[in-house]
DNA sequence: ACATATATGTTAACCGGTTAACATATTAAG
DNA sequence: CTTAATATGTTAACCGGTTAACATATATGT
């Protein structure tokens, strides 16, 4: 396949190649029955310019990179699908990394920031916080991670797990227990986790603390299946995501119990599925899109060297569905 | 931010250019003294070579990317995620699309194949099949869409049509209903329709189909209601979708039918959420990792100017669950 | 008629890395 | 000792587009 350039263009037009280039980033004087010439040229050789070039000179690629554990969760999924409409509302392309959370993957995907292929990232990386090679000066931005000097984008974690917390009080639920990812991680998102242990026990509320580090949902389910087996008189569930949520419901379900009469159950992101379960569940919402339009805000900000807010903390919001 | 490029490392190993990108690419004669200088420089430089550059002279960008309607639509995202997985394995990174089946948004996005920008494309592309813009040369592999001449990825859906509607026959169902997207896209998926129409009529089995051109959960939810309120004899529903399936498990709750005794439901992918939903979903199985792994394999193929089969019709398979 | 604004061309350097061609020096093999 | 293989340097062209500098030509206004 015969490559058509700048030159053929100006060939086909009977221009100079400088008068293209003028025409295609519309600098310095030119008639309209020039630009026509050209416009017309370009479309019988089907021309378009070479990006890669343009990048070249320009040192400017217009594509963000996003890193994120898995993009067939179904909350980074959403967070992505945003991501991309503001990304490419401002010109930019996105291109997506599964880190698995891996350190390895996740270092070999920011390297793409030197290596000049991606203007920038928007990152929702775990492993990486102690890492020297992340600079406060690079354009980064974090998802529920506070590295050094980076701005992040956050939700307002500890007051969802305040609000989750005291509404299963609230209603009466006498023993409650929160299954959570790995806490060991200092991600900002186990604040829901700090608010639930510290509200439990200045309510001097009867309190199970499961922390799982697995992620697939049979593993979450063998989790839940065998906390119920340790504490039959749970009746009360804070799930630190709606996934977590479904299969409390699952196997709430196994052992008879019914939802909300026996157990009842808050969980957290309000994902689309939150909606479509039987019963549909009650959960602390965080506001995906705006995580989103935020990240791409902040990080193309960054890029364009302006000044940036460290601390996005956005407000969450509890939505009563039937769970409780 | 100032780049270190080349020249910097030549200087600082004391070699020439030459010998550096001899070096980078593993080329000509090579002391291991040499190479060793040139690494530690590049070490202490923290040199990472412009890709920009390389893709320049290459004319290879080693991106891929990926067209779907939505990648927070729950099958795209867990296809997008193999795909990237696939794409790392074989040193290429993965650009995201989402067309929202935007005739325009999926014809800019292929255009960054002429503008190099990306090797190449696969494509869940729904608007452009008639679009003489397509070309059976392009750099292209599409998914459950036959384009003059272009490699697809598909699954057997007719055969998963028969599948599930004999499945429900088979448990006994009387009056069989189907939901599904819009057939007047002429795409490969709506054959599990086509099959259903058929069985249903060779088998003399009474059935409705509904046709919703919609694509939100509360929205498939009003089709149901609709469907259930018109035809309240339906004791079996072939959903061509989980999340279709999914809803029609809600609407049969708000109903107070019992499933899988007043209603058996199959739906359609196995996406992770069937196995979440109480109780979870009997669906028609499309080996979404395979389909990642095939286009891939496919496309690369195509890039590098290889034979490739140009159709590609995976199996598909019945997955038991409690809904019928 | 003259200064100024507008329109286009020519040329060359540049973005950062790659490569072919050629020169030269060292080392190893026969 | 000669030949060949190995190792590195120098130079210049190239990928495709951008831009600054300068030349030149026409049009416009006063």
């Amino acid at each position: 396949m015969l490559l058509t350039t700048i030159k053929d263009v100006a060939k086909e037009a009977g221009v100079a190649v400088a008068t293209v280039s003028r025409v295609l980033n519309n600098r310095g004087y030119l008639s309209d029955s020039t630009r026509k010439k050209v416009y017309e040229a370009m479309e019988r050789l089907n021309y378009k310019p070479n990006e890669i070039s343009r990048s070249l000179f320009r040192k400017k690629s217009n594509i963000l990179g996003v890193i994120v554990p898995s993009v067939s969760h179904p909350f980074f999924s959403e967070l992505v699908g945003h991501i991309e409409y503001f990304a490419y509302q401002a010109g930019y392309k996105v291109l997506i990394c599964n880190s698995y959370a891996d350190n390895g993957k996740e270092r070999e995907y920011l390297e793409m920031i030197s290596s000049n292929q991606v203007d920038g990232f928007i990152g929702a990386i775990y492993t990486s916080n102690s890492d020297d090679y992340i600079k406060p000066d690079m354009p980064l931005v974090t998802l529920d991670m506070n590295i050094n000097g980076l701005p992040y984008i956050t939700s307002d974690h500890y007051n969802g797990g305040e609000i989750a917390t005291n509404f299963l009080i609230d209603r009466g639920c006498k023993k409650i227990a929160h299954i959570c990812g790995d806490l060991e991680i200092d991600i900002l998102a186990n604040n829901r986790s700090k608010a639930f242990i510290n509200v439990t026990k200045k309510q001097n509320i009867n309190s199970v603390l499961e922390e799982s580090k697995l992620s697939r949902f049979d593993e979450y389910k063998k989790t839940v299946i065998k906390m119920f087996e340790e504490h039959p008189e749970i009746d009360g569930v804070f799930a630190s995501s709606d996934i977590i949520a479904a299969s409390v419901i699952h196997v709430a379900g196994l052992n008879g119990k019914s939802i909300p009469e026996d157990i009842k159950i808050v969980g957290y992101d309000d994902i689309d599925m939150a909606a479509m379960t039987v019963p549909p569940i009650t959960t602390i919402k965080q506001d995906i899109e705006k995580i989103g339009e935020l990240a791409v805000k902040t990080l193309l900000n960054k890029i364009e060297g302006k000044e940036v807010t460290l601390e996005n903390i956005l407000p969450v919001e509890l939505v009563e569905r039937e769970t409780t």
